[in-house]
DNA sequence: TCAACAGGCGCG
DNA sequence: AAAGCGCGCCTGTTGA
């Protein structure tokens, strides 16, 4: 995290293995000509024993994976295509990196790809729907562009590394110029670093990958569902446990021939046949309804999904040699939270957590960060009794204490605030919150305003919400003629809207203090301790069981130092809940 | 036959 | 648990 630490070198790869590696001065300039290296991984790993090196790349995801292939490890980078979207956010797609890099493309790979005219022509032409800010912000790096730049392919015969280089040297040098004009130059420094530490965290994640237990999966799968159903050339059959609730589903309501449960149109209409009229098939308005077909229908619906998203096809599919080693995306969700490509990492089913188990000897140190929006809605306002309240224990307790309500009433008043919720009883302690917490309050409802208005907002460390769709501001534009009426959805969108911009600021800072303690943590573990996980709020560290206390200890040392450096001094503190188990299903 | 869409649900 | 924001990805349906 300490970005002016050492010296940078610029890289980019060449034909065979090679590559053509320069160090930058404080210019941001060349210090020193090319050096040509026959062999660029034993380059990278020679640099990275002999001193403090951030290397300067296109991407992670391009450059990395072929380092770690041969264990080769580096500390720290500058991600040129992760920087590049988050300038693209901030300054749109008319800003100057757009300009610079074309628009509808990663930028920087767009640059680098060998024909930077072209590119820069592409930039004048109308931009696709999908290629505004937010799609430049959410596909850092395009996999048909990144392609275009192997280490080692055909192409690379005709490419020119030393022209490669002076492109990648200009445009980081320009991005250095771009984070020095922001409005706080300091965070979005270290933004930008920390994006490009998680590149680094999701690469060796993706190599690491998740300790799995298939024999596990299968019993719990078997015990649920019943065994594996043999493969057919025809529809897949489903398992015992499933075709016997379809059966009791279609004689519980009546019908004449065979309810397929997985269709809702069909099931709708056998449902309005039996008498039971709903507005959705969904969980939550069958359940509180009192009719035998009901618990037939949920418990269906439940292994149903089990089956269909992590069954025995998702076992063969995503697990090997005992690791689930799904693709991470970096910046993939506009509040800069993570995305998943394959195998929904991000949405493991908690009963086969069960089978997450660390290898033997070895254990899974599981920590997440506790009631973390909240915390953060309190560092961000500066709400000294909020930040009070957050300053210790249970912060529901604390916020419930100060509205002189229960603890449920306080969390739901307290996740409406940031969240925008509209049904329910809740005004009279969203009342309260606003007078006990005035500031922090004021802060998500300026942020709600800006969105309804159809402003950005940032977070803490200036990622940027992208601006309002062109559809946004057709459905929200006053016509200027007095006597054409508004569009009646104009309300609604802005204050969708609203809610998301609401949203944005408390969980897009919430995801810089995450992805900042990522970083610090990264760098505190020693081998053979790996980060094998991160979701949102939670990492786990697959380790020597030896090691645990230490990881433990550098957790805590790394959520207090990311607390620190996201929000300078502040009262509110952020827990860790850490447990050192060695079943993920254990860490409670 | 295939792509796009809708409904639904898993995770934070 | 409630609520609302953000995602990925399954099956079924529809329409070219």
């Amino acid at each position: 995290m300490q970005h002016n630490l050492g010296v940078r070198i610029a890289v980019v790869p060449g034909p065979g293995g090679s590559g053509l590696l320069c160090r930058l001065g404080d210019n941001d300039e060349p210090a020193g000509e090319p050096a040509l290296a026959a062999d660029l991984a034993a380059a990278v790993a020679e640099h990275e024993r002999s001193g403090a090196v951030r290397w300067v790349w296109l991407t992670t995801q391009s450059r990395y994976p072929d380092l770690l292939r041969v264990g080769v490890r580096v500390q720290r980078c500058h991600d040129v295509g992760l920087t590049a979207a988050l300038l693209a956010a901030r300054d749109g797609a008319g800003g100057r990196v757009a300009q610079v890099r074309g628009a509808g493309q990663p930028p920087a790979e767009a640059s680098l790809d060998g024909t930077p005219q072209a590119e820069m022509r592409r930039a004048d032409a109308p931009a696709p729907s999908a290629a505004g800010p937010q799609a430049l912000a959410s596909r850092p790096a395009d996999d048909a562009t990144v392609g275009q730049l192997p280490f080692d392919s055909d192409d690379s015969a005709h490419r020119d590394p030393g022209e490669d280089l002076a492109t990648l040297i200009a445009v980081h040098a320009e991005q250095q110029a771009l984070i020095r004009a922001d409005a706080e130059p300091a965070k979005f420094a270290l933004l930008a670093a920390a994006e490009s530490a998680g590149g680094l965290v999701a690469a060796e994640m993706t190599a690491a990958g998740l300790p799995w237990r298939a024999d596990v999966h299968d019993r719990l799968l078997t015990q649920v569902l019943g065994p594996r159903p043999p493969a057919t050339a025809g529809p897949a059959l489903r398992p015992a446990r499933l075709s016997a609730l379809a059966v009791q589903i279609s004689t519980a309501l009546g019908a004449v021939r065979p309810v397929n449960p997985d269709s809702p149109a069909q099931l709708l209409r056998a449902l309005a046949a039996a008498g039971i009229r709903v507005a959705s098939t969904r969980s939550a308005v069958l359940r509180p309804i009192d009719h035998p077909v009901i618990p037939l229908l949920l418990e269906y619906k439940e292994l149903a999904r089990l089956y269909a998203a992590n069954g025995w096809s998702w076992l063969d599919t995503w697990v090997s040699d005992g690791r689930f080693r799904p693709e991470y995306v970096v910046g993939g969700v506009v509040s800069g939270r993570w995305a998943s490509r394959g195998g929904g990492a991000l949405q493991i089913p908690k009963l086969l957590r069960q089978a997450v188990i660390a290898d033997p000897g070895w254990t899974l140190v599981v920590a997440d960060a506790a009631q973390l929006e909240p915390r953060v809605l309190a560092a961000l306002a500066g709400d000294r009794a909020f930040a009070q309240a957050a300053g210790a224990g249970d912060l529901y307790d604390a916020v419930a204490a100060a509205i002189g309500g229960d603890r449920a009433t306080a969390k739901v008043a307290l996740l409406s605030a940031m969240y925008g919720g509209t049904g329910g009883d809740r005004g009279q302690s969203l009342a309260l919150l606003r007078r006990r917490f005035p500031q922090a309050s004021a802060f998500v409802e300026n942020a709600a305003r800006a969105g309804e208005e159809g402003r950005v907002v940032r977070s803490v460390l200036g990622r940027t919400c992208p601006p309002p769709s062109a559809a946004w501001l057709s459905v929200t534009s006053e016509s200027g003629d007095p006597d054409q009426e508004r569009d009646p959805g104009a309300g609604a969108a802005a204050r969708a809207r609203g809610r998301f911009t609401r949203n944005f600021v408390v969980q897009a800072s919430a995801a810089d203090w995450a992805l900042v303690l990522l970083a610090l943590l990264r760098s505190r573990l020693t081998a053979p301790a790996q980060l094998v996980f991160f979701q949102h709020d939670e990492v786990i560290v697959h380790c020597p069981a030896g090691q645990a206390a230490d990881v433990v200890a550098a957790i805590s040392g790394a959520a207090a130092s990311a607390t620190r450096l996201v929000f300078g001094a502040t009262q509110v503190s952020f827990p860790m809940t850490t447990a050192v188990a060695a079943a993920y299903s254990d860490a409670k």
